[in-house]
DNA sequence: CACTAGTATGTTATATTATAACAATTATGT
DNA sequence: ACATAATTGTTATAATATAACATACTAGTG
C-alpha cells in the first residue's frame, strides 16, 4: 500500500536538494534576523550531504579532512545548536545524529521514519499523528511542549 | 480536560508499586525460562524507586553507596540490557535513562509523557496513537520494527 | 559427586557523545 | 575608529556506553 514516493527514497539529483536547503536556510535567517556564518552554512551543508542522519563527530571529521579546520567539538555543537534553534535541522534522539529539516519555513514537530538497514530517514508531517498524540495529553491534562516520535523499521528499498 | 488520574501523578503507596513490578517481573522471567539473578532484581527495583526515568551511573552509584558493590558499567548495563530485553523497563532515549514498565506481562510500545518540571514519566497505550502511526507508516511502505514516542512537556501537578 | 557447558558477573580499558569555562577573534552600529 | 555584542577557538572534562577478556556461578549429565 505505498501511495508515497518520498525523494529520499528514489534516486534523485540530490545536488538540488542540498542547493534548495541551503537557500531556504537563507531566507529563514534573514527573515530571524540571525547570522548564518560560513561555519554554520558549512555544517548545514554536511548533515544535507545525505538523506541519513550525521553525528556530530562526523561533521568534526569531514571538517577537518576536507576543509583542514581543526575544529573542537563545541564548535561543531554550537553550529549544530544554532541550526536547531533555527528549525533548519532536527536531533534524531536515538541515533545522537542530525538531520536536515524538510521544511525549516514553517515551524513544526517531525515526525521520522529511520530504515534499520540502509539509514535513510524519513521525515514526516502527519496531522492524524500529532492530533492523535494531543488527544491523549490532553486527557492526562499535560502541557505538551515537545513532542518526539521515532520509527524504527525497514523502508521499501531495503525489504526483501 | 483531565479524565485520567494515573498512579504516578497522585499520591500512593509507592511500596506496593515496586513490590507488583518485582512480583510481575518473577512471573515473566518465568514464562520466558530465564534467570532474574540477584543483580537484575535489584536494578529493576532501583529503576522502579520513583516514576522518573533513572540513569545507568546513577543505579551505579547507589549499588556502590548502598550495596558497597562497586560495579563497573557494563555491570549495570548487562542487567540494564536484560530487562530490556524481557520487556520489564523502557529506556527514554531523550534522556538516556530508564523506566520501569507498567505492563511487563504483554509486549507492547510504551508513548511516554514526560514532565520536564518534575521529571515523572507515564506511559501510554494509545491504541489512537499506535493506529496514527501504523497508517501513516503503511502509506509509506514502511515495516516498522519499533517506535519511539516521547512526549515532552508540564505534568498537571506541575502547572502554575 | 564430579564434570562440563553455558550463563552471568567482574575487571580493565576505551569509545562515543556532549558541555563548561575562558580566550581570542570578528562583525555591527554609531 | 571605537565600543559592544556575537562568534569561534581552545583546553579540559563530564556523561553515556561498549569491547575484550577473566573469573565465578548454575544447571544438567553421567
Amino acid at each position: 500500500m505505498n501511495t508515497k514516493n518520498p525523494t529520499a527514497l528514489i534516486p534523485h539529483n540530490h545536488a538540488s536538494c542540498i542547493a534548495s536547503a541551503l537557500d531556504k536556510a537563507q531566507t529563514v535567517c534573514q527573515r530571524n534576523k540571525v547570522r548564518l556564518t560560513e561555519l554554520r552554512l558549512r555544517v548545514l551543508e554536511l548533515v544535507w550531504r545525505s538523506h541519513k542522519p550525521l553525528g556530530a563527530y562526523d561533521i568534526l571529521a569531514v571538517l577537518a579532512k576536507e576543509d583542514g579546520r581543526n575544529a573542537a567539538p563545541p564548535t561543531v555543537y554550537r553550529a549544530l545548536d544554532f541550526l536547531l534553534e533555527q528549525g533548519l535541522i532536527h536531533r534524531i534522539a536515538s541515533l545522537n545524529a542530525f538531520i536536515g529539516c524538510s521544511d525549516p519555513e514553517c515551524l513544526h514537530q517531525g515526525y521520522f521514519l529511520i530504515c534499520n538497514q540502509c539509514g535513510i530517514t524519513l521525515e514526516l508531517h502527519s496531522d492524524k499523528v500529532s492530533k492523535s498524540i494531543h488527544q491523549v495529553a490532553c486527557e492526562y491534562d499535560f502541557e505538551i511542549s515537545h513532542e518526539m516520535v521515532e520509527v524504527v523499521g525497514v523502508c521499501p528499498n531495503c525489504q526483501v
